[in-house]
DNA sequence: GCCAACGTTGGC
DNA sequence: GCCAACGTTGGC
């Protein structure tokens, strides 16, 4: 069992977008570090800090959990969407995989990246690192339950 | 293989 | 909107 901090822009998919859909495939990753988590290491019922970037105020706003294994992201070969769509990628050599996540719990108390910032407990966290651009990253078991217990005071 | 240029991320 | 940090690309 691992645990992981997945960001998110809350302008475009936002934890109550995630609690409307109750599960909502990964799709968009264009970074290898990130992909190689979800291919290699994540596995079902992995436990995930839903984290919203460019947001007032960033930071985690609740928890999700892996359903899905690493799978093709099919935005991959999707040419109308400029931003995701890789010339390199094929049907049978697909480059870009994604997983599948599902709600848990929208914390009644969205903990902000300053709050993270500001707690000791975490200062070896890696998104309270500067420029921490990462978009998945994998995090403590402790480091998780810490950030659960400041989320749902 | 080096490295400059470029594009993107994300906090502020 | 600014800008620093980072990853990727591509010329050499």
């Amino acid at each position: 069992m691992n645990y992981w901090l997945m960001k998110s822009e809350g302008e475009s998919y936002s934890i109550d977008d995630l609690m409307r859909d109750g599960t909502t495939v990964w799709e968009g990753v264009r970074n290898y570090q990130a992909r190689n988590f979800m291919m290699r290491d994540m596995q079902v019922g992995d436990c995930v800090l839903f984290y919203h970037s460019n947001s007032a105020p960033s930071g985690v706003y609740g928890t999700a959990v892996v359903s899905a294994l690493a799978h093709p992201d099919l935005s991959q070969g999707n040419k109308k969407d400029t931003m995701h769509y890789d010339a390199k990628a094929t049907k049978e050599k697909p480059i870009w995989y994604c997983v599948d996540v599902s709600f848990v719990l929208k914390f009644p108390h969205p903990v902000s990246l300053a709050e993270l910032k500001a707690d000791h407990a975490l200062l070896n966290m890696r998104v309270v690192q500067k420029a921490s651009r990462l978009s998945v990253q994998p995090v403590s078991k402790a480091h998780f339950e810490h950030v659960c217990a400041l989320g749902k005071k």
